[in-house]
Parts: C-alpha cells; sequence; structure tokens
DNA sequence: AGTCCTTTGAAGTCC
DNA sequence: GGACTTCAAAGGACT
C-alpha cells in the first residue's frame, strides 16, 4: 500500500500532532527541557509509524508471524494500567484481551500485523483488535475464499479471521447521528446490559424490536435502502445508545482488492465494512452490499430508512426524484480526530463514573482528560486517527471536508461561536461577578483569551496556546471536572490540569500521568467540572443555558466563592466544593495548607 | 424537528 | 501563513 506507506508522505498530520503536543502549554521556552520528552514521543510516534508499514508490508506468514520489536514498557505497561478498568468491566465480553481491553477501536485489524499472532500483541496492535462487536457466523462463498487466503496468511484471532462478523446493526439501534461502528465498548460491557435484554424494546422509541428472522441474511445482501431494516440476529448483542455494529466481512468484495489494498487482508474487511460501495469510488472494487460505514450517513439512514428504494422508484415527478437523489446522496463523514477517538473511548466510562449525560458536560470533562493523558496515550489516539484519514483518503480520494460543509464556508449553518471576545458578555460576568472568576466554561470554547486580553501588540504576554490559536491554557485554569477514581487510562479522571505546572505544560513530558499530576490543587480546587458528578448536577437546573455553563456558579477558588445556594454545598458529593481541603479523594498526598492555596493564584493572575 | 452546548483536531477558505 | 470557520461524536437541553 505505497500511499500509505508514508515513506514521507505518511505524516497525515503528525507533524502537526506533534507540535501540538509541544505547543500546547507554553512549551516553546521548554523545549529544551523537554526535548527528551519529546524524543521519547517521537520514538513513540515512529514506533507507531513503523508498525503500521510493517503491517501494511507485511503480506507473508513469517512477517505475519515476526514478533514486533518490544515497547518500551512504559508505554506498554501503562496501556495496560489505564485500560485496566475498562478490561474489568469487559470481563466476561465477547473478546476477552487481558493485555489490552477496553480499546474499542476497530480501525485496523490488520491480519497481516506481525502484531496479531497471539500473546505478543503491542498494545498499539491490540488496540485495532478491540473490537468487542457481537460476532455472527457467515456464510459467504467468496467470503470463505477470502477467508481462507487470511487464514493463511496470518493466524490472527479468531474474530478476526474467523469468518464470523459483528451483525448489522438494528436500524433501530441506529442514532441518527450515530456512525456505524463504534469505538466505544462500553456498550457490550456485560455489567451494563443494554436495556433491550429485558425488554426488547427499542430504550428510546419503545418501539418492540422485531425478532430476527432467522432466514434474513444478518449482513448487507439488501439494496441500500433495506440494510437498514435488516434486523440483526443477536440484537441482545447490539450495543446500546444507538451504538451500531455492522459486519466486518470479506465476502461483500465484488473483485480482488486493488493491489495496493490487498496487502493487507485486515484492511479490506475493514474498508468493506466501513464503506459501502455506493459510496466508495469505483476503483477501489468495493463491492455493493451495501455495507454501511460509520462516515456514511445517508439520509435514509438517518430518518427512516425504509421509504428509500421503494419511494424513489415509485416517485413519478422528476422534481422529487432528483430531490430524492441528492437526499440520497450519501453523506461521508469526517475522519474521526483523535479527539474524537478518544471520546468515543472514554464518553462511557465518563458518563458512568460521573453519572452524567450531558454531552456537552461529558465532553469537557474528556477534555481535560485528553490534556491529562500522557504523551504515549495521545500518541496512540493520533495514530489512529492518523490511520482513519488514510484509510479515508484511500477510501474516497475525491473526498474533502468541504463538503460536509453544509451552508458552505462562511454561511454558518448551525454553529455561532463568532462572538468576539469583546462583544460578548462572558468575559464581563467572568470579571464583575467573584463568582465567576472561573469564567464559564462556556468560554473555554472562546479562543485566544490571551489575546482579548493582551491584545496583538502583547503577544509575547500570550500563552502559548494562544499563541497557536489553542485554548488558553491561562484562562482555563482552575477548571476542573469531576470526582471520581483515578482514570483508568492513566489520566485522572478528576485530573485537572488546572495546575499551574500542568497547565502551563501539560502532560507532555513522558512521565506517566500520575506522576506528572496528581496535583494537589486537582483535590484542593472547586472543580467546576466536580458538578458534573454529582449525581442531582444542578447543571441542568439553570433557568437559561448560558446560566447552565458548569463553572458559571462556581468559584475559582473554592475557597468560597461558591454561590451560597449553591446545592453543591449541601450535597454529599461536594467534596471538591464544600470540603476542599480534606474529604476528597483519595489522594496519597497529604494536603497542606500551602498548597490548598496554591493554585489558585494563577486564576488570579489571569483575571488580572 | 432542529439547534445548541462542549471538547479537540483536521481541513477548508479567505486575506 | 495567519485568522477564521466548519465538521466530526454525543445526548440532554432548549427553541
Amino acid at each position: 500500500m505505497p500511499q500509505l506507506n508514508g515513506g514521507g508522505g505518511d505524516d497525515l498530520g503528525a507533524n502537526d500532532e506533534m507540535i501540538s503536543f509541544k505547543d500546547e502549554g507554553e512549551q516553546e521556552e521548554k523545549i529544551s527541557e523537554n526535548s527528551a520528552a519529546e524524543r521519547d514521543l517521537a520514538e513513540v510516534k515512529s514506533s507507531l509509524v513503523n508498525e503500521s508499514e510493517t503491517q501494511q508490508n507485511s503480506s507473508s506468514d513469517s512477517e505475519a508471524e515476526r514478533r514486533p520489536p518490544p515497547r518500551p514498557d512504559t508505554f506498554r505497561d501503562k496501556s495496560r494500567d489505564s485500560l485496566e478498568e475498562a478490561a474489568k468491566r469487559q470481563e466476561g465480553g465477547l473478546f476477552k484481551n487481558p493485555a489490552y481491553p477496553g480499546y474499542p477501536f476497530i480501525m485496523i485489524p490488520d491480519l497481516t500485523s506481525p502484531y496479531l499472532p497471539n500473546g505478543s500483541l503491542s498494545p498499539t496492535a491490540r488496540t485495532y483488535l478491540q473490537m468487542k462487536w457481537p460476532l455472527l457466523d457467515v456464510q459467504a462463498g467468496s467470503l470463505q475464499s477470502r477467508q481462507a487466503m487470511k487464514d493463511a496468511r496470518s493466524p490472527s484471532p479468531g474474530h478476526i479471521v474467523s469468518n464470523k462478523v459483528p451483525v448489522v446493526q438494528h436500524p433501530h439501534h441506529v442514532h441518527p447521528l450515530t456512525p456505524l461502528i463504534t469505538y466505544s465498548n462500553e456498550h457490550f460491557t456485560p455489567g451494563n446490559p443494554p436495556p433491550h435484554l429485558q425488554a426488547d424494546v427499542d430504550p428510546k422509541t419503545g418501539i418492540p424490536r422485531p425478532p430476527h428472522p432467522p432466514d434474513i441474511s444478518p449482513y448487507y445482501p439488501l439494496s441500500p435502502g433495506t440494510v437498514g431494516q435488516i434486523p440483526h440476529p443477536l440484537g441482545w448483542l447490539v450495543p446500546q445508545q444507538g451504538q451500531p455494529v455492522y459486519p466486518i466481512t470479506t465476502g461483500g468484495f465484488r473483485h480482488p482488492y486493488p493491489t495496493a489494498l490487498t496487502v493487507n487482508a485486515s484492511m479490506s474487511s475493514f474498508l468493506s465494512s466501513r464503506f459501502p460501495p455506493h459510496m466508495v469510488p469505483p476503483h477501489h472494487s468495493l463491492h455493493t452490499t451495501g455495507i454501511p460505514h460509520p462516515a456514511i450517513v445517508t439520509p435514509q439512514v438517518k430518518q427512516e430508512s425504509s421509504q428509500s428504494d421503494v419511494g424513489s422508484l415509485h416517485s413519478s415527478k422528476h422534481q422529487d426524484s432528483k430531490k430524492e437523489e441528492e437526499k440520497k446522496k450519501p453523506h461521508i463523514k469526517k475522519p474521526l480526530n483523535a479527539f474524537m477517538l478518544y471520546m468515543k473511548e472514554m464518553r462511557a466510562k465518563v458518563v458512568a463514573e460521573c453519572t452524567l449525560k450531558e454531552s456537552a458536560a461529558i465532553n469537557q470533562i474528556l477534555g481535560r482528560r485528553w490534556h491529562a493523558l500522557s504523551r504515549e496515550e495521545q500518541a496512540k489516539y493520533y495514530e489512529l486517527a492518523r490511520k482513519e484519514r488514510q484509510l479515508h483518503m484511500q477510501l474516497y480520494p475525491g473526498w474533502s471536508a468541504r463538503d460536509n460543509y453544509v451552508g458552505g464556508y462562511g454561511k454558518k449553518k448551525k454553529r455561532k461561536r463568532d462572538k468576539q471576545p469583546g462583544e460578548s458578555n462572558e468575559h464581563n460576568e467572568c470579571y464583575l461577578n467573584p463568582c465567576l472568576s472561573l469564567p464559564p466554561i462556556t468560554d473555554l470554547s472562546a479562543p485566544k483569551k490571551c489575546r482579548a486580553r493582551f491584545g496583538l501588540d502583547q503577544q509575547s504576554n500570550w500563552c502559548g496556546p494562544c499563541r497557536r490559536k489553542k485554548k488558553c491554557i491561562r484562562y482555563i485554569q482552575g477548571e476542573g471536572s469531576c470526582v471520581s477514581p483515578p482514570s483508568s487510562d492513566g489520566s485522572l479522571l478528576d485530573s485537572s490540569p488546572s495546575s499551574p505546572t500542568m497547565l502551563d505544560s501539560p502532560p507532555r513530558d513522558s512521565k506517566p500521568q500520575t506522576e506528572q499530576t496528581q496535583p494537589l490543587s486537582l483535590t484542593l480546587k472547586p472543580d467546576p467540572l466536580a458538578r458534573l458528578c454529582m449525581p442531582q448536577s444542578p447543571l441542568t437546573e439553570s433557568p437559561s443555558r448560558k446560566s447552565s455553563n458548569l463553572p458559571a456558579t462556581i468559584c475559582q477558588n473554592g475557597v468560597d466563592h461558591n454561590h451560597q445556594s449553591n446545592p453543591l454545598q449541601s450535597v454529599p458529593y461536594s467534596l471538591s466544593l464544600a470540603q476542599p481541603s480534606t474529604s476528597f479523594l483519595s489522594s496519597p498526598r497529604p494536603l497542606s495548607g500551602p498548597q490548598q492555596l496554591q493554585p489558585l493564584s494563577l486564576v488570579t493572575k489571569s483575571l488580572e
């Protein structure tokens, strides 16, 4: 797969990502300090690239059986540790991978990968094999032949090599905006049984799910319009929350895969699973079985998949038919970036740990956790994202992100982020109200706080991220996260980069997260997001959405800008707010007074 | 029903 | 090349 082999062109943002790593958190001044760490990360990423290249280039059994060079123990162990919790959750799951559990990405089940041999998978390789999807025995002629080839080529795990494929997602499970593939394994968590297990009723629609007709093929033999109607035979296994799955099958290929792609049989299956033929450029010779891809959402699938074919066939009006065609025009979604991949994986965990459901709040937590991730772990997601983009590019050479610009560039269709720092009242709120010393989290989305604060002529005062058009790390200082056990992904779930050290030099050093930060401030500062973890979060009790912005009612310094009426103070969970210095968190470190007060200073400074 | 919120990153356009 | 915009996921909240 020459075009995938980066050789030189395989960077696809890798450099930028590295830069982003470096720059976020004002790393410019600390480049020398962190040079070693940078090298570490570079090595990690390099190894990741090498892995992918090796996977792409390896097609022989010998290579397939070749063990990858041992990865740094820190990386491996950390990865294992980081997902230990997920592993526990996955106990009893369909695919147990004790070494690297809980990693749900399905991107690159490279059957020719040297990592596939049992027991020798690197964390990264395992990453791509953690497809804890329900499997389904599939009998397919072409599939068998291809399967035989794959079997001969690689001693891949059974769930990959065998002719078992994840079942088709029942349409009722498909959230309109949900891709047809899930990166999250949370929904398969045994301990989190889907509601329809007990009652075969769609939790959202309340519509009873029809039992699976035994004579219907579980994967996509039908027309695209009917694909979504296929009731999968393992409906009880279908992930909830609209996390659909769809078959990974190699049987659907009408033609042999292009040379570049046949190198990687698993990628073939992956591509076939992700990209339906009507979406795939002809030269890719993908089959036409209509296997949906998470990146593809047809209007019919989004809404009602039942009327696609019949409706168009019986449409007598050309205009209508044209419109329908336009509607049918599948929507190729953007490939997920690293953070999105991370969110997909971790969202469910955060939801479970924080008893939160509001995505905005969860995303805030995830954003913090993302920053708290170690370089290695972030690199892992960057690599996944890079591969995602590669696949996307290969499958849709002509696709452009512009295609998804609904209103066209400059024409805002949905978002209205154009509030300039000066024209919105966010700063006024922040500065005038002592309890808002920590700006509303909405402000976090407002870029360039330093810009607003210092102006263009004082860029030297800007924080690094602001200089790079990133989030203002000064502005978000003091932001907290939910109170919860340390994250299994290596980041503290409630770890907060609010620590000065953390913010100014986010987890860019190679130390494990637990060593990096454990900032005392985390346990001391009132974490605005801590509210999110409250079982009865007042998040939504605000009359308006604006006021529901998490930190709006939380004072940065926690000492006491809390609203007197802040319900958190009376809520047992309000550890970080009501009893900032003692009861909270199981931080092994003793909390000392001075340390307690430290973190707040920066905020004051930023507000200054 | 449609949009917003909220996060980060990628990619596009505009100047 | 900087500045800016949109979209990707998610689901509750809001209009």
